[in-house]
DNA sequence: ATTGTTATCGAAAACGTTTTCGAAAGTACC
DNA sequence: GGTACTTTCGAAAACGTTTTCGATAACAAT
C-alpha cells in the first residue's frame, strides 16, 4: 500500500512530474486535455499531496501552536475553542500544549513549537511567568506571536485582552452600590498581570466611593483552586467578622467561598455579598447563583486567531506588519449572589 | 535572518554535510575533534534541524490527530490533558480537532489529518455517527488509530472504554439499594454506542431486581445539555409523579435535573433521587451534591495514546500489530442527591 | 520566407535532511 | 613490502513537491 505520487502518476499517463503537478493546480499552461486526464488518474488513485514535501518547499506547515496553562478550564478550553474553529475556517490546524502553570514548562514548549517550525503561535502565560526570555525568542526568530488574557505587556506582540482594571472596577462597584461597606477580594498569584490589575480595579473603586483601602482584605491564591476560595472564606470571616463583601479573582474561586458560606451558615447575600470573574458555566447552576463578570472568550480565540492570520499573511507577503491590541468588552452579571 | 542549516555548517567549517550531520547525531564513524567543533558551532548558531526536511526524509512526523465532540467539557478536556501530556513525554505533539457533535465534520477533520500525515489518530466519534466508512479508510491506510469513549465496535481499532453496560447497572442498583422503586433513565442520543450500553446496563438492573421495566419511563437527549435536563425533570414529574429515582446519562444533564427539582421545590433526595454519571467537578459543588459514576478521563487519554504508541512503533519495525482493547474501571460515588 | 505570437510541455534546480557505500589514509602484523 | 584492518570522511541518492526558464511546435501576419 504505498502512496500515490506525482511521479506515478506522470509515468502512467507518460507525461511530466511538472506537468501533473500543474494540472493539478490549475495552471493556465496546461491543455484541457491532459488536465482532465491527470484528474481523472488522481482521484482514482486517491492522490494527496505529500504535506511533508510541501511543507520543506512552501516553507510553511499551515499549522499553529498553542500553549495555555491548563486545558481542563472552562475560561481556556472556550478560547481553544474559538481558536481552532477560525483557524479550521482558513485552512489552518492547532498544535495545542499545555504549560499547567509552570515557567520551565512553557519554555520548553515554546521550544518545541520553534523546531516544529509552526507558521504562528498563540499563548497565554503560566501563573509563574516573570521572565519573557522565551517570548523574545519567538520575536526574535520572526514568527508571528499573539498573547492572550494572561501578557507580557512589554513583548511587542499582537494581543487580545480584556480591560481587567476596568472590569474589576465595575465589578467592585456592584458590590458598593448593593450597600457593601467592607469589601474583601481575594486575588489572583503575584506575577500575572491581569491579577495585578483586577487588584487595581479593585482600589479604584474603593477610592472612587471613599472606602478606605485596607491591604488587610487582599488574600493573594497562590492555586487559584476551588481549595483555595473554602480556606480564604474561613480566614476572612475569622478576620474580619464585619466583611459584606467579597470580589473574587474568578468564578472557581469564589464557588469555593459560596461552598464554605453553604456548609456554615452564613448567608450570601444577606450577610456577605459575592461576585467572581469571567462567568464559568458553573456560576449559574450553583446555589446561589454566582454574580460574576462576563468574559468574552470564545470571542477571545476568534480574534486571537485573526491577528496571528493577519501577520502570517503579512509575512508571507514581505510587508512589514505592526501589532495590534484588540481589547474585548465584559459586563457585570447579576445574580443571586449579590442581590 | 536565515535560518542555519547544515550546509553553513559545513561551508563554515570545510567539511561536508554529511559528516556535521553524523556529528550532530553522534554517529561514530566521526572524530572526536570534528564533533567538537561542529556540536560548538551549531550551538553558537543556534542550530536546530528543519522539521519539514527530516518528516519528509523519516517519513514521520512526530505528530498525532485527535478528534473530539466538544473541546469545553469537563470529560473530553480532561482526556485531552491525559492525552497531550503523555505524548509529550514520548516526543509527539497533538493536533486538535473538534467534530462539534457532527458527522459530517467529523469526516472533513479525519480527512485533514490524513492529508497532514500524522503518524496516528486517537477519536472520539459524535452523537452523529452511525457510519464509518471514515474510520474505515483510516485503517485501509493503514494509519494507526485508537479510539475512546464513544466507538464504532466494529472497526478493528484499539480501543480504550470503560464498561458502560456495568456502570449503568451499578448506577441504577444503586438507586434500588437507596429503597428507589420506580426508576426513570434521561438517556443519550440513539447513536452512540455507550449511551446504548448504559441503557442495557439501567434496564439489566431492573430485571434483576424484579422491577418492571416501562419504556415510558426512558426519556432520551438529543444534544445532551443543562436545558434539556430541566425539560425531561419537569416532563417526568408530569408524566409520572411517583417516579423516586432517576438515572442520568451525564452529570451535565443531572445537574439541570437538579436544577429544575430545586426551583420547583421537589425534595432531593427525598422525594427523587438522583445519580448522574461522569464525575464532572460541578457535580461535587452543586446543592445538593450529585452522586455520580466516576470514570477516569485523564486516564483514558494516557492509555489512549500508550495504544497509539504501542502500534506506531510496531508500523515502524514492520511488526504486525493487533489491537488492544483496555476496559479501565468506574465507581459508583454515593453523595447527597442519592442518600 | 521571415518574424512574431500563442499554446503546451519538460528539464532541472531547489527545499534540507538522512543514509548507504565506497574511498582514503593510517596502523598493525607477518 | 605486502596484507589486513581500523578510522575518518564525503559523494551521491533519495524523500516529493513547486517553480523558473526555456524549448518546441503550430499558426498567423507580413
Amino acid at each position: 500500500m504505498k502512496e500515490t505520487t506525482l511521479k506515478q502518476i506522470a509515468e502512467t499517463l507518460g507525461i511530466s512530474i511538472t506537468t501533473v503537478s500543474k494540472a493539478l493546480k490549475n495552471y493556465p499552461d496546461v491543455s484541457e486535455k491532459t488536465k482532465k486526464s491527470v484528474l481523472d488518474l488522481a482521484n482514482s488513485l486517491q492522490y494527496t499531496p505529500n504535506s511533508f514535501a510541501v511543507n520543506l518547499r512552501t516553507k510553511e506547515s499551515k499549522t499553529i501552536g498553542l500553549i495555555i496553562p491548563e486545558v481542563v478550564h472552562h475560561f481556556f478550553s472556550s478560547v481553544v475553542n474559538g481558536i481552532i474553529a477560525e483557524a479550521e475556517k482558513n485552512g489552518y490546524l492547532v498544535i495545542i500544549l499545555q504549560s499547567n502553570e509552570s515557567l520551565e514548562l512553557e519554555k520548553k514548549q515554546v521550544e518545541l513549537l520553534i523546531n516544529k517550525r509552526v507558521d504562528g503561535i498563540i499563548l497565554s502565560l503560566s501563573n509563574e511567568s516573570n521572565d519573557d526570555f522565551h517570548l523574545k525568542e519567538i520575536i526574535r526568530r520572526e514568527i508571528p506571536l499573539v498573547q492572550f488574557d494572561k501578557i507580557a505587556k512589554l513583548i511587542p506582540s499582537s494581543k487580545v485582552i480584556i480591560n481587567d482594571q476596568k472590569a474589576a472596577f465595575e465589578a467592585t462597584e456592584h458590590l458598593i452600590q448593593k450597600g457593601c461597606k467592607k469589601i474583601a477580594h481575594i486575588r489572583g498569584p503575584i506575577n500575572p498581570q491581569n491579577a495585578i490589575d483586577r487588584f487595581l480595579g479593585y482600589k479604584k473603586a474603593l477610592e472612587k466611593n471613599n472606602i478606605p483601602f485596607d491591604s488587610k482584605l487582599v488574600y493573594t491564591c497562590k492555586n487559584v483552586t476551588f481549595e483555595e476560595g473554602k480556606e480564604f472564606a474561613e480566614q476572612i470571616i475569622k478576620d474580619h467578622p464585619d466583611v459584606d463583601g467579597i470580589f473574587v479573582i474568578t468564578d472557581l474561586v469564589a464557588v469555593g467561598v459560596l461552598a464554605y458560606f453553604n456548609e456554615n451558615n452564613i448567608k450570601v447575600p444577606q450577610q456577605v455579598k459575592i461576585i467572581g470573574f469571567s462567568n464559568w458555566f458553573m456560576s449559574q447552576v450553583i446555589t446561589p447563583k454566582l454574580s460574576t463578570v462576563d468574559q468574552p472568550s470564545y470571542e477571545m480565540g476568534v480574534q486571537s486567531f485573526s491577528l496571528l492570520l493577519e501577520e502570517m499573511n503579512a509575512n508571507k507577503e514581505m510587508k512589514t506588519f505592526t501589532p495590534k491590541t484588540i481589547e474585548l468588552t465584559t459586563t457585570v452579571i447579576e445574580r443571586e449572589s449579590s442581590i
